[in-house]
DNA sequence: AGGATACGGAACTGTTCCGTATCGTAAGGC
DNA sequence: GCCTTACGATACGGAACAGTTCCGTATCCT
């Protein structure tokens, strides 16, 4: 994908333009979003993030980057939301498999990234309200939902306890995935068949 | 403790000093500290915060600061392991209680702001692998390793199941503590009773 | 072909911060 | 009482960066 030459990968960028000229590149609006995350994941963070580094990481002249976005807050959002990706929906077949997919997604080379990226945005959602709200709405309230049919599911279908505390139980379950994928937090537990593990253990407890 | 405007406070500040001159003061050395730990959980991240800001807050000259540490690293550390105060000690009654007096120890007021300081520290334990040690061997392993005891004992008095995974069950009692307390995670699970409810959700599965 | 717009790159200005130096003053040891 | 050191404050040169403007070139529409 890197090593297309042809000029028609630069086509209509952003919204439908009509009007005459160069259109924008869509190769650019890639690279400087691409650049955002990856700086982020090197331990940039947020505030400390400058256009400058961006727009040299993206091989892209500062212009073009104020050309799309306003400020550094406008880009920021717009990568933290591109980021999130498509939002995973489980086979059906059993609360455990459904459970260990979703898990297990979260702990993908493309997840530990954005894991990485997370915590980098984290003084940022300490500082603004604003954009803690933007992340909860637009990247974990998604992927919560996801879990939380899953669960709703399994208590209808007599799998899971009745009295089940589902908003727990998903705090149970994404608690330990985070901090453990964002923080290493306890080396001691491997990576190998966590998804597996955690989730058993917290059914341990939940089943019917 | 504040009002106190007696000027016997100031006094050996640093190691006992000999030489002549004036002491240090240990107002000083406190305020920059607290100044520190002001600022990051006030959302500033660890490489946006200026040592011009933390004079400024401490009410302090900037040489002042660089007469106790050479860097800004320095000064990081010292006040990263200066905030995790006193490691708690648990009563040992039963693991249930001692589990939450844990638990419910970490979502003080004084703890709040200790999650938000980490917050604003992650970037750094991101870019730097020597913070991120400095910080699991100096904070977050000590207390861990007061609730390993806790499960611990409480596997050999049987009053937990004897092939539990302790590590598995430490990151299942912390992991959603920490993304509840720093990142408010999942705001429709209630602060009140948290503790209580974690414990005995996790218990269920953990019992003999 | 011609006009319009985007491109990467470079220059420029004003701001912030670092780390050091230097004030006059304060506080303790000899 | 003198010497030494720390104090808060301020100033400094240098570096990094934000945000803007211009250049010459590239690319698409009519």
């Amino acid at each position: 994908m890197e090593a297309m030459t042809t000029a028609s990968v630069d086509a209509v960028a952003d919204q439908d333009r009509k009007g005459p000229g160069r259109p924008r590149s869509a190769r650019a609006d890639e690279a400087i979003i691409e650049a955002v995350l990856e700086l982020l994941s090197a331990g940039q963070s947020a505030d400390a993030l400058s256009i400058e580094a961006v727009a040299a990481t993206a091989g892209v002249g500062k212009a073009t980057i104020y050309r799309r976005w306003p400020n550094k807050e406008a880009l920021l959002i717009d990568a933290v939301t591109t980021m999130k990706g498509p939002i995973p929906e489980p086979a059906g077949v059993s609360v455990r498999d459904d459970l260990v997919t979703l898990l297990a997604g979260m702990r993908t080379k493309r997840m530990h990234r954005y894991g990485k990226v997370t915590a980098c945005l984290l003084p940022e959602l300490v500082k603004s309200e604003e954009m803690h709200k933007v992340y909860q709405a637009g990247v974990v309230e998604p992927r919560r939902d996801v879990m939380r049919g899953v669960l709703r599911r399994g208590v209808e279908s007599g799998e899971l306890r009745a009295d089940l505390d589902v908003e727990l139980t998903l705090l149970m379950l994404s608690g330990p995935a985070i901090v453990q994928n964002m923080l290493r937090w306890n080396p001691a537990v491997p990576d190998e068949g966590f998804a597996e593990h955690l989730v058993d253990a917290v059914l341990r407890g939940a089943r019917a």
